[in-house]
DNA sequence: TAATAATTGAGATTAAATCTCAATTATATG
DNA sequence: CATATAATTGAGATTTAATCTCAATTATTA
């Protein structure tokens, strides 16, 4: 059973949804999956207002909101409130440094484990959570 | 030693940074603390803009961001990416109900020490973190 | 291939938050 | 207490991120 591509995860929600697969929604795809690890919806619009084929700033906002409710892109809010994107891989939650803005991916299933404890215990149940600490990175701390 | 009431802290804090004590802060401080537990800053302006003494929403804005820099208030968003405040007591984390929106507060200390693990083993020196778990409350899951 | 429905681009619009600046007010000092 | 100085306020203008509008274009279905 191979594993689908973001690529072909992405036709999958869009024929779900009956929405149609356009040049554009599949660039800003390619786009996307071209970024560093974290990246801001202003660096998809300039790339895309200067690319070969031009793509408006309402088609990336559009397309962006698309591929976010694929579940393929998610945010989380910078220290200046930003909104910042990555693809979405594995669960992982982040530390941010507050010198530097540098963020850290983590992941420790004790911590989830724990989670889901709590959340039974308040009779919560849990589907998703977001955990951001703040503090200083390594280079930053001295 | 008496613990300092919030507006003896509102007052220090002003001090401190050479702020101004006006009647403005200090009536925007009263509203905040009136309020229920979790509030928007559109509460607030609409109070003080049909209060006995009419505050601007400028200033509301610009006190309320004071009164956050002093410490004393906080916000998390909402599901729709609204702020919602809230009057900073004492460390808690938030499950927040996808269904109702409803918000509840927790605090688990086994989760604080495992943070503060995971922290160490990254070099990383935490200072703060929010976490907000999604799912369903009680009434809501059903 | 034609009919239908969805999407796009460009600029207008919205909403939250901030800024501007003249008028007002708090504070420090003699 | 009176005054000088600096901080703050109000009102509306402005900014910024994001969304909306609608005619023109394009994808899909039959």
């Amino acid at each position: 059973m191979k594993k689908k591509s973001t690529h072909e995860q992405f036709v999958a929600y869009l024929r779900s949804e009956g929405k149609n697969i356009t040049p554009e929604r599949m660039l800003i795809l390619d786009e996307v999956l071209a970024q560093k690890a974290h990246f801001k919806i202003d660096d998809i619009i300039d790339k895309m207002s200067c690319a070969e084929k031009k793509i408006s700033r309402a088609t990336v906002y559009r397309s962006i909101k698309t591929i976010e409710n694929a579940g393929l892109i998610k945010y989380i809010r910078s220290i200046n409130d930003e909104k910042i994107y990555e693809v979405v891989k594995k669960h992982h939650d982040h530390m941010i440094c507050e010198s530097c803005g540098k963020i850290i991916e983590f992941h420790d299933n004790d911590l989830e484990t724990l989670q889901d404890a709590i959340c039974e215990s308040h009779g919560f149940v849990p589907q998703r959570h977001t955990m951001k600490i703040f503090g200083l990175c390594e280079k930053c701390k001295s």
